[in-house]
DNA sequence: CCCTTTAGTTACTTTATGTAACCAATTATA
DNA sequence: TATAATTGGTTACATAAAGTAACTAAAGGG
């Protein structure tokens, strides 16, 4: 009888990052800090989630929250190393992308 | 201004990946062929949804279904060569997770 | 004061997921 | 000859997550 079992880390990992939006915040970040709103924009999330996926980003040790008291209030989201760490993740879905998705495509 | 946008490709890759349960079927089924219900019993996923995940699976071409009219029927599931390249996210995902993860942790 | 900007939150609708019972095909068992 | 067992699903219904859009708080600026 085959009683294979999934490596329950494996299966953490991706719990994370099959959240609908995770990956996409994080190859986002990957390109340095940014803001609430500039996020929004350039994901195409809205306020609500995007506020849910970085706190549990946060709390998953992936993110880091900075608030600059300018005026407006300036709050910039930018990964930890356990997220930087997730670079080579992002390079693979990236290459396999490069090589198996077909650029039309709309939805 | 940061007109920064995501690549559609990655994009795409992403939606597909970032769907639940998805990750884990193309992890398991990196091991070789496997029937419907060994897949329920390994992964812990319902019939309803396996079934949708499978054939979405197959829609993009990354799982290919193989009947063997047996006795009972045995159809088995299987990666495409799209499907096993994906075998390096898989590893960087794992790796990630030996990394970062603990191991404890029940939900 | 009123307006603008940023960073969210709240309330509500729609979609996805979870649960469990059910079905058809086929062969073994009482 | 029923009856049960196994596989590979599907259906119907309940719950949870995601989408939408309006709203709020804080802090200047005009």
């Amino acid at each position: 009888m085959d009683t294979t079992i999934i490596c329950p880390r494996f299966e953490t990992a991706i719990s994370l990052l099959s959240q609908r939006w995770t990956g996409l915040i994080i190859y986002q970040l990957l390109n340095g800090p940014q803001r609430f709103r500039h996020l929004t924009e350039v994901i195409g999330i809205s306020g609500r989630l995007l506020s849910e996926r970085l706190k549990s980003l946060e709390a998953a040790g992936v993110v880091t929250r900075k608030v600059y008291p300018e005026t407006p209030v300036r709050i910039e989201y930018e990964l930890t190393e356990k997220g930087f760490s997730l670079k080579p993740v992002m390079d693979a879905i990236q290459d396999w992308s490069q090589e198996w998705v077909e650029p039309v495509n709309a939805k």
